[in-house]
DNA sequence: CCCGCATCTTGTCGGTGACAATTTATGCTG
DNA sequence: CAGCATAAATTGTCACCGACAAGATGCGGG
């Protein structure tokens, strides 16, 4: 599954690295195969024999990105909230891997290993929902996602008021008790 | 006003409309600036004489995005979930607008023009929950807003599940009504 | 009529992604 | 331990792109 190092070490690793930092400095628009390969010290073709293409490297910044968001949905409970919560904070935590994971012009998103990520990550996130009366699950499922995703997602743009406040924790979870109330 | 001659006749309308709908055909990324101008018939440097650099052409798709945004909004009415739905709409009929504007690594938010529109498309937003019962007016707005951006944002990329359906308007209809129960 | 000035063109430079051919280092096999 | 197959990384190249500079064009006011 992982490369073994051989004259870099491993080098797979280190750009996959670098392009997380490189997408948080300037965002994934800006994000540029040579300037990845000049941070690992390697010539600038070296990253085309690991990934193929940049799209090739962003898939498996997703793929990363989704096993991650996963574990961390996973690890939180069972609660709604607290689920919700670990959203958000894998959004900010993470901006990178999230940017990338929702920008699908950017990168192979009918991959095979995309698709298992994504799906561990959404059975993640359901789980969240056993807890609740179920009337309408789907829907409910559906409400919970859109209110943490856009939440999380308008907080990294940048778009919301200084009313929001400084802690996007604290934020979200006033905002996700309002679908209890 | 035709496009023939040495002058264009209204090019800067031109290269907008080619940028949204390059943008539609493959996402703010891949735009090209020497390809709008080959669309617009013109040569390679005019795009800069009217927007400077990209980040200026993406600056202007914004602002007409936001100016839009605010006038659909303001034109759904003031219940909360017709102006939900508006918010919608928008971002699933003029996604090329949509998508530039929460994308602020590719143009400069902080230009009056911007600032200004965006403000505009704020308060609309915000005027469809006046008929509510507001406990927490702060948290409820950003409550709602989240809900239908996180709907927009999911469905543009493509990462809902079948069971969400084919109708996007429906949808968020369901899942924006879950706020009120 | 002609001239100012916005508009558009041509030309150029450094940077980038992709690809091809080549060199280097590693692990395997005998 | 010797030699080879192959993965890993390099050098070289090409077309394209964004930005800038300098020149050409033509509209409209004096």
């Amino acid at each position: 599954m992982t490369t073994r190092g051989y004259h870099h070490g491993d080098l797979r690793r280190a750009l996959l690295d670098a392009a997380v930092q490189a997408i948080e400095e300037s965002g994934p628009a800006a994000l540029s195969l040579r300037d990845l390969a000049r941070r690992a010290g390697v010539s600038h073709a070296a990253p085309a024999h690991h990934f193929g293409d940049k799209a090739g490297l962003l898939t498996a910044v997703a793929v990363e990105g989704y096993d991650r968001l996963a574990a961390d949905l996973g690890g939180a409970g069972d609660e709604l909230l607290e689920v919700g919560v670990a959203y958000v904070r894998f959004a900010v935590d993470h901006r990178a891997h999230f940017e990338v994971m929702f920008r699908p012009d950017l990168y192979r998103g009918d991959d095979a290993e995309v698709r298992a990520a994504r799906d561990r990550a959404r059975a993640a996130l359901r789980g969240g929902l056993a807890a609740l009366p179920a009337t309408a699950p789907d829907r409910d499922a559906l409400a919970a996602w859109s209110i943490v995703h856009g939440f999380a997602t308008l907080w990294l743009a940048g778009a919301l008021p200084p009313e929001a406040g400084r802690d996007p924790e604290q934020a979200a979870r006033a905002v996700i008790r309002r679908l209890f109330e």
